[in-house]
DNA sequence: TCCATCATGTAAGGTGTTACATGATTGC
DNA sequence: GCAATCATGTAACACCTTACATGATGGA
């Protein structure tokens, strides 16, 4: 359901949206929250599709192949706004990276610090990237206030995360392997796995 | 991989196990880090005899079924060094939580801050509970330095994680509701979704 | 010439969730 | 008498990942 909801919330914030639109919008917004690939979109549109939660049509283009484009339905939004008010109940925990930790001490000792120092420093990145998100976020006013209240605070719950765990690294004495700061093109967590 | 991965780890560290002990040791360890249910462990443990990773042995018992205790083989021990030994990858992101935070201006305001405040509350509980787990590690020495490292490291670091959204979600302006401690049974984050 | 971008999809396989089924013992 | 604990499993479904397939345009 969550990616659902997901692409319902991005379609009834952006209006009318192609699977394409889509999987871009995501990676620019909710990227650090949910990853995606585009058969993933692609098949979930057919289903939601079938479901009238979304109705399409296509757009000729020329030059570009067709696309189709998807509007949030009646039916859609009520779907939406039923899961917005649902309770949120604690996910499934599921960390990979923990679960790697817990287990360090199968793994050679060595290469288990550098590979700890190496995730370090792409938290670190991830942490810097978000910031700069949310300084773009704050430069940008527009009118919806609760909106942005939302995003500004999911953005800032992530950094608060990363923080919380590159500190408790250091903490256990792992140290950030120094590089030179690359502005450019941040690696992106979300991106890399 | 990851169950797997998790699977060959605890047999390896504490012996043969039954799924029905898998299940408990999970509840008890790593429960913090990776859920599951029995059905999944089951079918795993199929799966992995077939495989040759591990080897099951049949005891009957009085009063009670028979169990299947299940020990690690050199191809289990071989699989499990191969994974603790791969880089660490960045995971696939989905935090639900976040998800739901993020479109939190599609629920109705007033429900979404008694949900938001809810939650606070299970973070502060689970905080107490993983507190008095690393404490019980600390009173029970025993001789494996680096398994102890590495447990306390990944305990630290989901604490580190709950306390950051805690004082984040403080920050914004929320606030835990106001309870009676309950340090009997403490309502366990994992559990409860 | 080759790669990136735009644009949509299918197919196969892996993983996870939920519901169901069985059946004895122990404690309230 | 009923619920919990011990113990194992199947079946159906939902969801995610990976690989594959197509094909035009525009820039280095």
């Amino acid at each position: 359901m969550s990616l659902k909801f997901a692409i319902l919330g991005l379609v009834e914030q952006q209006g009318p949206l192609s699977g394409y639109d889509i999987k871009q919008t995501i990676e620019r917004s909710i990227f650090y929250i949910w990853n995606v690939t585009g058969a993933q979109i692609y098949n979930a549109l057919r289903d939601m599709r079938e479901k009238g939660l979304l109705s399409a049509e296509t757009v000729a283009q020329d030059g570009r192949p067709d696309k189709r484009m998807h509007q949030i339905t009646d039916a859609g939004r009520a779907a939406l706004v039923a899961e917005a008010d649902a309770p949120i109940r604690d996910e499934a925990l599921r960390d990979k990276v923990l679960l790697r930790v817990f287990f360090g001490n199968q793994a050679d000792p060595e290469a288990m610090a550098r590979e700890i120092e190496a995730y370090m420093a792409r938290i670190h990145q991830e942490i810097d990237y978000l910031e700069s998100v949310e300084r773009r976020v704050l430069a940008n006013p527009g009118p919806q206030h609760a909106a942005r209240h939302f995003q500004l605070l999911s953005l800032r719950l992530k950094v608060a995360q990363l923080r919380g765990m590159e500190e408790e690294f250091r903490r256990a004495g792992y140290d950030l392997p120094a590089t030179e700061p690359d502005q450019s093109n941040p690696t992106n967590i979300a991106k890399a796995g």
